[in-house]
DNA sequence: GGTCGGGACTGTAACGTTACAGAACTTGCC
DNA sequence: GGCAAGTTCTGTAACGTTACAGTCCCGACC
């Protein structure tokens, strides 16, 4: 047993007020530090009663490990990204989501950072700071774009991910989705059903993913029921109130105005029924709309209106799960989800 | 000049590609590690050329501070966490919170992490264990008290946050708070002034100290108007669509029914406004609402209400600034605001 | 009886940073 | 010329953790 150093620096790692460490555990079991650290983590070459004893002492003496102990150690942050663009939404649903991912971190020692960007910055920006200054162990990304250059910058540096949304980029990655096809399709069928023959889609940006499946399910329910399209693609479910409402009542006033509308994003038919209603037409009279939503609002808005829930809480979780699946290098099949709509809910008595 | 370790060790500090350190500036401009650290934080005993070439070379590479190695040395967490409780709430106004808080922090090198809680757990709970574990250098917390055992747990051990929302407890703290007395004052005033007689209050959760505030105001404001109170008391604007719509319901089929309602909450005047509805009663004829919001949609719902808006980012970066000043130490009076509402707005045409 | 192997533990160093105590050199002053 | 007082830099140690290389002891085997 070698002492090269002064035995008088030997605090007695109990003197202090501040937080039990790996050191005070060390002290009062008599044990190594580094004995302390491997029996807490249950490495094979520790004996069984030492482990049980020293398991024992740290939850006594509420025993945490100091993550920038670890962190600075190991590399590891514990820490997920939430990335989020900061833009006014019209029906902010982002709290659910991070609920969610909450939620389901709870059960994990991952923390849940937010790393925001405004609509000016480029929005690999936050991404690449996150990656390059190593502020966590995986990013959550959403407004996933088909041919997305933040997830080719995570895939080219192998960092962990998970986004909300698919991309069409022929690489396979950590997701999870909204069926938004099947949503349109649904909804189409609905509106053909209720006896509608001239469709608009309220539509998402088309520079986000979900743009093309909603758009490419809508299309091929109106081709499959014999429907037709009335264009509607100066305005997408991000302009304002203002421009949406403006706009709608521009295409309501058009000779072959629709008498049927699927919307993408409950925030926006709120916009879109004032719209309708400048134009002096009725709601499930000359019109009918189904409509996505993540509140419970729409039908509180409109009794009229048929909508299809959105459980953002549930892509949170979803994502998180996702998220700390690849940072554990599970096999990017198993973090993938894709979420079918429920049903065409209807609020008319 | 000693050097008591061997020289082979020292690493060239460039041959990694990982991110550079201050040896890796250190080795670059030939000197100290130390020296490279003071220079980057403008200490005085730098000599003026040296600092201006650290900071160069500094910029050049990019270096950024690594935030485990600096947590471990000082303590210093640069991170901020939002203590959230993770229940639905109708509208959920978070995510405004969310953003305005980033938006402040993002001037800092202060990182926001969230830490949620649901109504089960105590919410002391996630404030005990930022405290105890040093996760943070500074809370904000909402859902204040009027005797808010969080507030006192963190001015006993001297912890810095801010309060979204007074207490009532004799002590001065930093806070952020919506001057709920005056929005009543100004709602009850209008109604008077739109002739109303017998007003009621869909108030905030009595346990909340926001509670008081608009009670007080609405009460004062009857007071003067001359106006009767109609008791609305077995519901708030947290409970649920379905149980502030039932009992909405009850409350407009009593034969002194209110012919004027305050709401406290944007979620909850959806709510409010289906119940008088099932009730047969119409808005602006029978009944007039002034209603909070922190959204834009209640006068997309029904231009009748007259509305008051809350501008909640501007509350998040209200108590961003106030989180941080209370970290550098700063004059607590300087740490508190309170946001007067603005005008009651109309869109009746 | 020596040596090998393995089980159970210990000691050292390092992650990146900063506080603190020097050290070298210059300048000013008697 | 010597010494005190700056000025500007350097070296060491420490924050809490874990990887790695030992060390010690005991039983088994030849």
């Amino acid at each position: 047993m070698n002492k090269p150093h002064d035995p008088a620096s030997e605090t007695p790692a109990l003197s202090g007020a501040g937080r039990p460490t790996l050191k005070t555990i060390a002290f009062m079991t008599g044990l190594a530090v580094t004995t302390v650290s491997r029996a807490l983590k249950d490495a094979p070459e520790i004996g069984e009663d030492t482990r049980r004893r020293v398991q024992l002492v740290a939850r006594q003496v509420g025993y945490r490990p100091n993550r920038a102990g670890v962190r600075l150690r190991t590399g590891k942050t514990n820490v997920i990204s939430l990335v989020l663009n900061t833009e006014e939404q019209i029906g902010g649903f982002v709290s659910d989501m991070i609920y969610g991912i909450s939620e389901q971190l709870a059960q994990t020692p991952y923390h849940l950072i937010v790393t925001p960007y405004s609509r000016n910055n480029d929005p690999l920006e936050p991404v690449r700071y996150v990656v390059e200054t190593g502020s966590a162990d995986g990013i959550i990304i959403s407004r996933t774009e088909p041919d997305d250059k933040r997830v080719r910058y995570m895939i080219e540096r192998g960092f962990p991910f998970s986004a909300h949304g698919r991309t069409d980029m022929g690489v396979a990655h950590p997701f999870h989705d909204f069926d938004n096809g099947a949503f349109a399709r649904e909804a189409v069928a609905r509106l053909a059903a209720l006896g509608c023959h001239r469709l608009a889609l309220l539509a998402p940006p088309s520079a986000l993913s979900y743009h093309r499946h909603m758009r490419d399910g809508f299309s091929d329910a109106l081709a499959e029921h014999g429907l037709q399209e009335v264009a509607f693609d100066n305005v997408t479910v991000d302009h304002s109130i203002d421009q949406i409402r403006a706009r709608t009542l521009q295409l309501m006033q058009r000779p072959n105005r629709p008498d049927g509308i699927v919307s993408g994003a409950g925030g926006a038919t709120f916009a879109l029924v004032a719209g309708i209603e400048d134009a002096g037409l009725k709601l499930g009279e000359d019109i009918d709309i189904v409509s996505k939503q993540s509140s419970k609002l729409l039908h509180l808005f409109r009794p009229q209106l048929l909508v299809v829930n959105e459980n953002i809480r549930l892509a949170g979780r979803e994502l998180a799960r996702s998220v700390v699946g690849a940072i554990d290098g599970a096999p990017t099949e198993s973090l993938q989800s894709l979420t079918r709509p429920g049903p065409v809910v209807s609020f008319r008595d």
